[in-house]
DNA sequence: AAAAAGCTTCTTGTGGTGGGAAGGTAAAGA
DNA sequence: TCTTTACCTTCCCACCACAAGAAGCTTTTT
């Protein structure tokens, strides 16, 4: 199967699945007499499974690791469930963050009238030091 | 003022205050002589603002609309909460997509008992369509 | 036979820096 | 004064995860 179908299938765009391919996260064979890649039923199930991590938020980095891990029949169920905890705590954080930055924001909003007129207490937050 | 105290002074790293010169949203003067970099204290505060925002979420190029909002000294305040209550709806977004992302990897990760067996609930839910 | 679709590699760009090399300049100490 | 040290410059590469597009193949369709 040629990579246009293989990136139908999968559900990712024809760009993403050659850089795949070139960072060596799912590798096609290439045929000999034309270059063009060639993807096995194995080959687009790991794109799909690939493609289902990536939406769940993971980088591509940790696609790598639960790639391995989802390959490797023996691996303890442990490892993939810490992997994802990890990634769990990860957003709790970068949420954290937002919700931080968004009471900030949201405050000085309201301290401003966002009207016809020029003094604005959002512009005299950013520029003086409080 | 070179550009190590002017990094100083606003918190920022000498590469980021350089960044902002090339892009040209915080443009120094440049001595003829030696090629330095000089800062005056109003590039000084242009780059405390900057960095302010930039905390606060903004990108650059809103910081680029807040700066010339900031230089404006007649422009109604409107504008700036306009600018101001859209960050915030893009923090929002933001937000929903992260709380939903936690909720389904929390969900897949307390499908899995994480112990020494391989059966992995969350690698099978990566793996099939569902 | 010609046109259209599909494939290849290669280069460049994104955002917002960080790291480091190679080299010029300025300030401080011996 | 000489040397060390600190500071400054430009330039290039790296990050992440691709997207866009050029130039040139091959395959399929008309």
């Amino acid at each position: 199967m040629n990579i246009g179908q293989a990136a139908k299938i999968s559900g990712l765009t024809i760009k993403t699945v050659r850089y795949y391919d070139n960072i060596g996260l799912v590798m096609a064979y290439q045929d000999p007499e034309n270059q063009y890649r060639v993807y096995s039923k194995d080959d687009i199930a790991k794109l799909q499974f690939i493609g289902r991590a990536r939406r769940f938020g993971f980088s591509i980095q940790e696609c790598r690791e639960l790639l391995s891990l989802y390959q490797d029949k023996n691996r303890p169920s442990r490892e993939v469930k810490e992997l994802t905890l990890e990634k769990l705590s990860k957003i709790d954080n970068k949420l954290d963050e937002l919700k931080h930055l968004r009471k900030q924001l949201y405050r000085l909003s309201k301290s401003c009238s966002g009207d016809d007129r020029p003094d604005c207490p959002i512009l005299d937050a950013l520029a003086s030091e409080n």
